[in-house]
DNA sequence: GACTCAATAGATAAAACAATCTATTGTATG
DNA sequence: CATACAATAGATTGTTTTATCTATTGAGTC
């Protein structure tokens, strides 16, 4: 694959998260229509369904008529908690440049450039929310 | 790995790049001195510094005293064009949500702010040229 | 022209990522 | 309480990406 921005999973997480809230809250969607209208295979959506459970992001709820519905109000879920959630490090300590130490003080020649993209990115990400996800059930 | 924002191969491509704009531009430099300069395995680099000749950002030069330097003035080369020739998608026609057709006229629920995304990507990749690498010779 | 340095090319191997399969646990409903 | 639905968990397979290895071609130097 040619990776866009973010690895597929990520972008998988970001999917599955946008068409829990296109749904009607009060109506749980099981992860097999959730599947299906996503296009993401089950088993390995189910692996991302977790961590986004650990993380607050979703709820789900077990047995006949369960599913996933959001774990907060679609204002407070942010596209940095879905890229986190989904293994995305806002802030690594790993240099673009392979340096060890690589920071204001002893920056690599990169440095700069890669601080300010960071921070395109991660302004981009804590401005989006759920709410920004239009269209009606998917 | 835990992919940043592009995968190994782009950002050993901006690496490679970064350490040619810092050399003396009179005195090509060697594969194997770039290789272990950035720290990138040397013929997995060689494919890359390929693409780069491809495209006109690095010239090479064969043989004893040979090596590479830069294809045209710094200011000239930009990071999108360095993204680009490693296999970056400016403007994929692949939608983030799987649709077959996203576009304004029909998006998919996530459209509005991909693009959004996308531009600011963009926006950083044209801004910034190897004039921006910091740093004397490494 | 023989020798060395250095880029180019293609084939192979290792690792990471993505996807699938099988089984288990939990919950509602008749 | 038996059955069906649905999430969770672990193990296995497949695919892509990254890395390595082995030549080959080109260019300078003696």
């Amino acid at each position: 694959m040619l990776t866009l921005h973010f690895n597929r999973t990520t972008e998988y997480a970001l999917r599955a998260m946008a068409i829990i809230a296109l749904q009607p809250q009060y109506l749980p969607m099981p992860a097999k229509a959730l599947s299906k209208a996503a296009g993401i295979p089950q088993h390995y959506l189910s692996k991302i369904m977790k961590k986004l459970v650990e993380e607050g992001l979703v709820k789900s709820k077990k047995g006949h008529g369960g599913g996933f519905i959001l774990g907060k109000p679609k204002k407070e879920i942010h596209y940095f908690d879905i890229l986190v959630a989904s293994g995305y490090e806002p802030n690594p300590n790993r240099c673009v440049f392979g340096w060890g130490v690589c920071d204001t003080e002893a920056p690599c020649p990169l440095h700069d450039s890669w601080v300010d993209l960071n921070e395109a990115l991660k302004e981009w990400a804590m401005k989006n929310t759920l709410i920004d996800v239009r269209g009606g059930p998917v």
